[in-house]
DNA sequence: CTGAAAGCGCTTACAG
DNA sequence: CTGAAAGCGCTTACAG
């Protein structure tokens, strides 16, 4: 036995291998070095000749076998759509959140990406083919939820999902809560002609800060509030071209003192603007974002903001999916998160003077 | 033949349920539904039966399966150190350049994390256990390289790598000239008191910035311009507390027109910094990162910086490892990207009265 | 055109 | 304490 068991580096070697090596079945080799078993089912002496010679062959129990007998790869799967042609920062949190959980728990993350949710919906399904144990969707744009599109043996969470998947936990956060806190705070200020420069109303997560903003100035009790609302996209870019064309159109009219925006990108597309045409922040017209992402520290002034617990939710997504047990059974609900407002330097009460809306290029 | 075949949707099917249903081998409905061989092998009526079936019991090619058989996983590993706990934009860039090639390839890409590489460089060994076909490892800190830490069988490219590895190619950019690029247009607006806050030196990166931005300087004909250099980590935090001390420790000194950041992260941290002490940028000191990552575009101002492009870098690496022989054999080697400057509005020329440092709070 | 056999590397009972 | 057998789901030769 123990034959000279020589080092092939082209070929990674086998339990089997090791078990010649030593002059020992695979299974005992198994027992050894990957064994749940307790090691005394092994003789010391046996086993010490076992892990030497894997130290010498750098033996790598082989994932794909070992997934196949115990049907599970120790790998999770996050899906997200990436319809601007690249994941953003709001992507990146949530992946810092689902990687370190996942890591506590030993497992895996594989990341795909879905172009457009009309043509690539199908794809889901393609991801549950025993390469994952389970698979988190992010930030979903669904149409309709056709039924077939939930894979049927891999468990599966959403975030942000704008549909309701029947048999699907989804995570948000209280998005409709923190619109009204913040557009309170501006009334609060004594603001009362605040314009809401809102997301695609398509998206769930625009009509509740939308929502939010009209319960925040519906339940005004002093002077009516009029609702103002432009709807725009989410980023920077569409955001400046919504507030510049409403301006353009609204020349000469008074100019609202505080601006709610639909997140922190499309904030400082409208402080771009507002720059440009000599409307000082937030002296003249006060600003609000939504995320506290990055951007709003990085800005001059800082950004007033809603805060979602953006890593929190991944990591929740990742132990709904490792341990379904803490949901307790029901698991077709919502799991709301709050969210936080953070003051920065954006907002001041309104100016003495009203403004006027000036004219823009 | 044909029996019922109920759905069970407890346990996904398999080839040989779908046999079973339609009166046929395992293998007939694997020539049909997975094959590579002529679909004439099998006839129509056999074909289409199948099908049907598959369609119907929504099946799907188990990967680990497959894997075990066709010693491929069609996934690649994509390994980051994150030493500041959280992966940055910088990442997210490579990702994106990583995913998009991985997904014309039809390749899944599953990321792996590394926390401290003196404690887990053995981990980059544990990857490789069949559950990828390659492995990309981006920008290690490596004390110096043990010869065991590279994998013996995994395809194996470095992005940034500090230190050559045997074997191993290694995907960067020409920095130090982009650094002196940066530099220079800084000194070509009038700027002669440029600080440098360099990243960790331990980095080969941060040495190529920093040496850059002393050649830049020490090339300069007009009045001598002295280096100055604070050392601090690549993140936003590091930068800022760096920043925040040497202002504190040079409080009534004059206050440089220009800050060389190590990168855009640490901009942004600067830009806080400033923005807090009531300085603004660019009007009193211009700034400029580099990497431009989104955080370049996503701050107010836009950041001047230089484009490393991490995209087409991580598309290259994906490249390598899917089809080696685009190398051409040899496989020991630098590939260099070129840097570009990008130019945007955090970069104006010093200020006519020279500002001093302020008490910061 | 179709099927029986063997094997990918590992594990889990079951015997000794 | 240790091994022979069977199986995870798929494929690749090899026979018919």
């Amino acid at each position: 036995m123990a034959r000279p068991a020589k080092l092939n580096p082209s070929k990674p070697a086998t339990l089997a291998d090791i078990g010649r090596a030593v002059g020992v079945s695979a299974m005992s080799a198994s027992a050894v070095l990957n064994g749940s078993r307790t090691s005394t089912r092994i003789s010391a002496e046996t086993r010490n000749r076992i892990l030497e010679e894997a130290a010498r062959l750098r033996y790598r129990p082989n994932a794909a076998a070992r997934a196949l007998n115990r049907r599970k790869m120790n790998t999770l799967g996050l899906a997200a759509i990436v319809d601007s042609g690249e994941l953003n920062a709001y992507f990146l949190e949530v992946l810092n959140g689902v990687l370190e959980t996942a890591g506590r728990f030993n497992q895996n993350i594989t990341v795909f990406t879905l172009h457009d949710w009309n043509v690539d919906a199908d794809r889901l399904c393609d991801f549950c083919d025993g390469r994952i144990d389970g698979l988190i969707l992010v930030a979903p744009v669904i149409a309709k939820p056709k039924p077939g599109i939930i894979p049927g043996h891999t468990p599966f969470v959403s975030l942000h999902s704008n549909h309701a998947l029947p048999g699907v936990v989804n995570i948000e956060s209280n998005e409709e809560q923190g619109s009204l806190e913040i557009v309170n705070h501006l009334i609060e200020q004594g603001h009362t002609d605040i314009l809401h420069v809102s997301g695609p109303t398509v998206m769930l997560g625009a009509r509740r800060r939308l929502a939010g903003y009209k319960r925040a100035v519906s339940a005004h009790k002093g002077k009516k509030i009029a609702p103002k609302v432009i709807e725009a996209g989410f980023s920077t870019q569409e955001a400046a071209v919504a507030l510049r064309t409403w301006m353009k159109q609204n020349e000469g009219a008074p100019m609202p003192t505080a601006l709610v925006c639909a997140n922190d990108s499309a904030a400082l597309g409208c402080m771009e603007v507002l720059s440009k045409a000599g409307i000082r922040v937030p002296r003249d017209v006060s600003i609000v974002g939504f995320d506290d992402t990055i951007a709003a520290r990085t800005c001059m002034p800082q950004l007033t903001t809603i805060r979602q617990p953006l890593r929190m939710m991944g990591a929740k997504a990742v132990e709904l999916l490792l341990k379904p047990e803490i949901l307790g059974g029901a698991s077709d609900e919502n799991i709301v998160f709050p969210t936080q407002p953070i003051f920065r330097t954006s907002v001041a009460p309104p100016p003495a003077k009203r403004l006027v809306v000036p004219p823009i290029d």
